[in-house]
DNA sequence: GTTTTAGTTAATTAAATTTACTTACAAACC
DNA sequence: GGTTTGTAAGTAAATTTAATTAACTAAAAC
């Protein structure tokens, strides 16, 4: 535990003064000690400080009162301080990409999931990031973490991977495993997790305290942001949305089609929908191609996007129902389709909910998992700078 | 906001060293600072003006240890520093009940709710109180405050209660009508926020971060805790479990007997269960009795119960599925027939949830939302105590 | 030139820590 | 049985850290 001394007062106002520029910036020290309610002198010493240390840019001076006064010496947040190295590991591709402090990308890049050996896997991605590092020319100090996405449940704390199908990992060290390729501080965890903390940092949660990101894919899943912090749930699996139950009586067939996974998710996700028009039509389809078979008029495909869709938005009301969010994003691949779909879903959810909620589609393309990737390094690793 | 300066260091550390005194009790000095890790001269000024002000006694001496040195003096947390009244105002009855610190109620009593005027409710409640303080001869200076529970959605900031159908309240400025009654400082909740409140401080949640408590009466409501907060929602309605859909096909039906009523409360609430038997069977009867005649073998209730149990599991299941929570446990009106249905339910969770949760009954009775409303007031109270 | 605002310097204050002390006890030793 | 030794609890004094307040300088508007 921290030390309960000055230290710790001093650490605490550092931080708000930080996070009072990033917030406000342009902002001066006389307005942050208005603004945090510290005085004077001690704004000037901590930011002098911050400005020493390079979290922070005197950028010029601003314009004085109307009733005149010196004009006040403008501050801005150095988000080129650190750089932070974003990964998200897919079953069929991995993201890897490079932002500044402030979520920009500077740099990304992606390949194949090597599908032999895990070992493969890391040195392909090693390599991408040294390359990555080595191209923009930025020196080792300056690389502040990165983050980790994988498709599974993990245990944050110790570091595995309970169950990741996509990857065939089961129990799997990652922590450990990726420690032998890489020397900066690492933090690993879920890809819905991942994608709700982008959505948090830089996406349509911005400034929102109680967030539900769903992420719609081959399977169902979702991430979970209540007071501001995320939530994994007592052995980090809260959010397994694809395991509800919308439909009492068409669950009572429910055969799982392997271990883990859910009800919803087999009626609802993606390989679901194709795998139902596939069965009608007699020819194998994707659920992409269903919703364009839907948007094209076909009978069948409208049974099967309703039937489905349906089902989500029950999930999603009941979801409403229980948290109460401030905002449901949808993302994952069938969220392509928010569009065709977005109409039915709020006619259920008016219906079924006792609060409204707004609902929404993600901002971002195929860098989410990146974003998301590097605000989970900056909300997870301990420094002066806390998102 | 607090100043950060060096005054809240020492509250905070002072805070600290109660906390580890109620913990840890009884507890010498010296074990305090290896415990928290603060020098032993601070822990020694704190403990004095503790004690001082009455929060912490001195209770004789403990044992040195084998290899010799000075006894510890061993000290103990005051639960007789201030006394709280904790108030349930029920749709039939008002509780209300006196507790220490510790949660140990000193006092209990209940009335009739008032159905005419909210007048003659507050000047009931008012006389109770007076009464009961009088009786236990407690001076006023002792009565810390107030917690009180009542049956709807409450936005606690502003202390409006929307909507409370057992009591006629709409949009009703509880708070601002309150503040004529009681001098003390009072803060109100919904009662099922309540009831998680008191299943943490002193009930099965003990010493759990994340809680589900599920009231199970004329309808179905639930309280959330999460990370050891309670989690109130966007708009101070999440846990709306009534609002649930289990039952896609059965739902398309559903017509709410009355604005705000939910799916799943109107076919698995203690209401419906009644209702249903009542048409079954040509009489009217209720849940409790329905429950008597599932024992006594009808297969008239044996249906009723499962159709309304198994939807009710799927809604638990949910649930679980969606927060991963530790514990759940069952109350309200209901959860009294706990030993009939508990197989059931546990069968639908180990079937449809990725991860298995504790399901637990209540252990407290009729003095529940005593014991809640209390914990509310020391968790929204600012004091050097905070539970 | 006066007023006003931004930012700094110096003195003061609060509360922690460290170091050194006293008090008190157990066990071993003569 | 009395005395010595080692250990632990608790306290007092000196030191340190970082805040605040009060007083100052700098610079701008009118």
């Amino acid at each position: 535990m921290q030390k309960k001394n000055a230290k710790l007062i001093k650490q605490i106002n550092k931080r708000l003064v930080l996070k009072c520029i990033r917030d406000d910036e342009p902002i001066s020290r006389a307005d942050i000690a208005k603004k945090i309610r510290i005085s004077r002198p001690t704004v000037s010493t901590l930011v002098n400080q911050l400005i020493e240390d390079e979290w922070v840019n005197e950028v010029g001076q601003g314009d004085s009162t109307a009733s005149g006064g010196r004009k006040p010496i403008n501050l801005m947040f150095n988000p080129k301080k650190y750089y932070i190295i974003g990964v998200d590991i897919g079953g069929t591709n991995v993201s890897v990409g490079m932002t500044d402090l402030n979520g920009e990308i500077l740099s990304y890049d992606e390949f194949p999931t090597p599908q032999n050996t895990t070992d493969e896997l890391f040195e392909k991605l090693q390599s991408t990031v040294e390359q990555m590092i080595k191209k923009k020319s930025i020196p080792q100090f300056k690389i502040f973490g990165m983050g980790v996405g994988v498709p599974g449940i993990t245990n944050v704390q110790d570091g595995f991977v309970y169950d990741a199908p996509a990857l065939g990992w089961q129990n799997y060290p990652v922590k450990k495993e990726l420690e032998k390729y890489f020397d900066f501080p690492f933090y690993i965890d879920n890809d819905v997790n991942v994608g709700v903390l982008g959505e948090h940092w830089k996406g349509k949660g911005k400034d929102k305290k109680n967030i539900i990101y769903i992420a719609i894919g081959t399977g169902i899943g979702s991430g979970i942001i209540i007071n501001n912090e995320l939530y994994r749930g007592t052995n980090y699996s809260a959010g397994e949305m694809g395991h509800m139950v919308t439909d009492r009586l068409h669950a009572k067939d429910f055969q799982p089609t392997y271990s883990g996974y859910g009800f919803l998710e087999s009626i609802a996700g993606g390989s679901a929908i194709g795998q139902m028009m596939t069965e009608r039509i007699n020819k194998k389809v994707h659920a992409k191609e269903v919703f364009n078979m839907y948007q094209e008029g076909s009978g069948d495909a409208k049974e099967v996007v309703n039937f489905a869709i349906e089902n989500l938005a029950l999930g999603i009301a009941n979801y409403i129902s229980l948290l109460n969010p401030e905002i449901i994003i949808l993302g994952g691949g069938v969220s392509g389709a928010y569009p065709i779909i977005k109409n039915q879903i709020n006619d259920i959810l008016k219906r079924y909910t006792p609060q409204s909620c707004e609902l929404a589609q993600t901002a971002f393309g195929k860098e989410a998992g990146v974003v998301g990737a590097a605000a989970l390094f900056l909300k997870e690793h301990d420094s002066i700078l806390n998102i």
